[in-house]
DNA sequence: GATGAATGAGTTTTCATTCAT
DNA sequence: AATGAATGAAAACTCATTCAT
């Protein structure tokens, strides 16, 4: 399995040393959890198996989590929020609407070069989870309407546009993971979003390519092939 | 369990009546799996199941089938193929290619309206089978290099074309089926998705609206609600 | 079914009476694999009977042997190592590679008396699991390799040596246990073996008969007929 | 899978060109279980894999037998009868008892080094057909009995004779079809027969090794190693 | 809280056999 | 005689979940 990049690695360890154990433990057996589900995806992934990775026992495993719904959810709520916590400073210093929707998209579309299984993993867990779409969803919401009041942005609805993100994204991370997609096909996918949501093609283009920058790595990855 | 629209109903029956009886019981097995399928999702479905819904045994099943992934991608395959079949009249009636892609849009996301089981069953299945995938998108590749010929689409690579198109339909296809979107869904996408592609947003709206006559029901679908 | 004769019965059950529970547990389960396969035959055999003759569920069995193949692979080793324990004294009070020899032979051979059930069984584990021959060819060729040092056995190849013993005995307890063979068949083919080997005739019928005298119920038991 | 030796390919083909229709089709079922069985082993055969083979069909195949043990039945028998109508005229050129016990002993012996698998499947279907060993048994019986009244062989029991045989030589062909077995085992396994028949040890050896002659290619093949 | 052995219902899959054509 | 599609009973094996320790 490709290693987690530096970007993600850890995301569900405690932050605070001193956490009480039962957070700790949870915690390890999340992080278990995504390492199984990315070697296995999560349907073919057994209880058994997310419990052994964590070096704990079944039993251990059931005291945190009732079933395996459950730790699915945990997971796919785990991964969003550490998404947006690793994001946040980079986010903080756009301003424009257009060019923080624009981070989002290549930032996921980056982490599908970096860690093709994580990415299907991911894809997996988001179609099982519809808490995921709704976590993540809530930011880029966020970012829209902000570039609509900055009247860069113009669409008829929120919702519409969130699939449009949302949709096109997740339909690119499975093309990079599956090694499909040409060389900076993520900024290509980026560049379309923001035209899709009224920003002009040049413009559109312009953002792609900056808010690369901000994104560890910025677009090298894609150019090295598969 | 929606009905199936008369568009879709009995994809896989045969037209000849004179079938064959191996390929006649193959396209009542294919039947069968796609009642089941959309009646309690592919990943909850049992091989017994399919084979009761079409009245014969599991034999039987395996007998035309290696695997359970063989029936879901016949099934994939079987509704990829119908679905072009059915609108191949009215598809051939459009020579421009960007009215030719937003029938398309339209055409699935009409269905998401009329049959949202069926639609969330054809995700799932899309979703496990890149022979779906695979089938629509050379459809909607045509109709985008069509397009590109004509000077209404402009692109920087048709990979990435088509991951914004089946992405934002797709993912759009799961707003409608789930309830969530508001009136006139189909629509909006589709208009994205041309502007998407380097249609201008005035006329993007126009062809989204003007392909929505060539859908059985219209837009009106979508005002019912659910 | 006939009864394992005391010799042989609750080879699998611990000595020590604390074992681990999992230990307890898997020597119970070659227990009633052995019990299964000596009625019904070990291809005939299910795991489910398996199961449920030790009183447990399919999941356990499956809990400590990963397929069929395993857990008949275990119940040859079990008899081979308890065929050997059991005998250990007697053995050892026997310095001659050939008495040695021929009393491995005769012990099989009246086992295939007593219990001819539990001989087919082992006959049909033979076959199916090289870990049997292995553990028990091992004794015979230290046996075997003793005469020689003794001189009193002289052979070409140790490995065809074996296949002469062990060849013959099994053959031998075939047509003891299908009711074929006439009385004292055992002293018989262990006397041709030992000739094989090199022994003269005079010495080699006497070792057969001598050795007879360490089996439990001596050349009796082949008399009786079945 | 090993080639069949010259020796025996086609033993089932018919000698007669102008056989009836039914006797050709039923020596090519019996030929197509042999090579099936020869490759996957006769438990792990299936009915429609034999048809297969055999260019027919389950229902041809259940025309001629009416369950799967008779054809295994079936092939048992048309391997012994081969084997003895193949050697019988080297066989009649002996005529003493103890060259003829050797010939057939190196006889099968070459074979498992010319045929692993075919060696292998014969053990089989040997184990699981009774008729087998009494049909080669005869054979081996009238050799030991004309032995006897030769005064070469001396023996307590023809039973015992008999187990020793074609228990040592089953043993041995098996120990050569698996690779396990020294060069010249066949010969070594030989001479111990004929020094356990009663033979002594010089002449034995100078018997097994005057009949490799008779048997095609001689003791080369044990020579090449595997 | 952790353990880990046991559970057992549930699934996929196999294959000898039948029978209408 | 041959076909080959259909059968269906049976088997191996899985795994989420429980619970006594």
């Amino acid at each position: 399995m490709t290693p987690l990049p530096r970007f993600l690695a850890g995301a569900a360890e405690p932050e605070r040393p001193r956490l009480r154990k039962r957070e700790r433990t949870r915690l390890a057996l999340i992080d278990a959890a995504v390492r199984v589900f990315s070697s296995r995806g999560f349907a073919a992934a057994t209880m058994q198996e997310i419990a052994a990775e964590a070096g704990m026992t079944t039993g251990t495993l059931y005291n945190h989590f009732d079933a395996k719904a459950d730790i699915v959810a945990a997971v796919a709520i785990a991964i969003a929020q550490t998404m947006q916590e690793r994001s946040s400073a980079r986010r903080d210093s756009l301003s424009r609407g257009v060019e923080r929707v624009a981070m989002g998209c290549q930032h996921y579309l980056w982490l599908a070069k970096q860690s093709p299984d994580w990415a299907l993993m991911l894809l997996d867990v988001a179609a099982a989870t519809p808490a995921f779409l709704e976590t993540v969803g809530a930011y880029v919401r966020a970012d829209v309407r902000r570039g609509v009041r900055q009247k860069e942005i113009e669409i008829e609805s929120e919702t519409a546009a969130l699939d449009l993100v949302c949709g096109s994204v997740m339909q690119g991370m499975r093309s990079i993971a599956l090694g499909l997609a040409p060389p900076r096909h993520g900024t290509a996918i980026t560049a379309m979003v923001l035209r899709g949501l009224g920003v002009p093609a040049e413009p559109a283009r312009k953002i792609a390519r900056k808010v690369l920058a901000t994104v560890p790595g910025g677009d090298a990855g894609y150019r090295r092939g598969r």
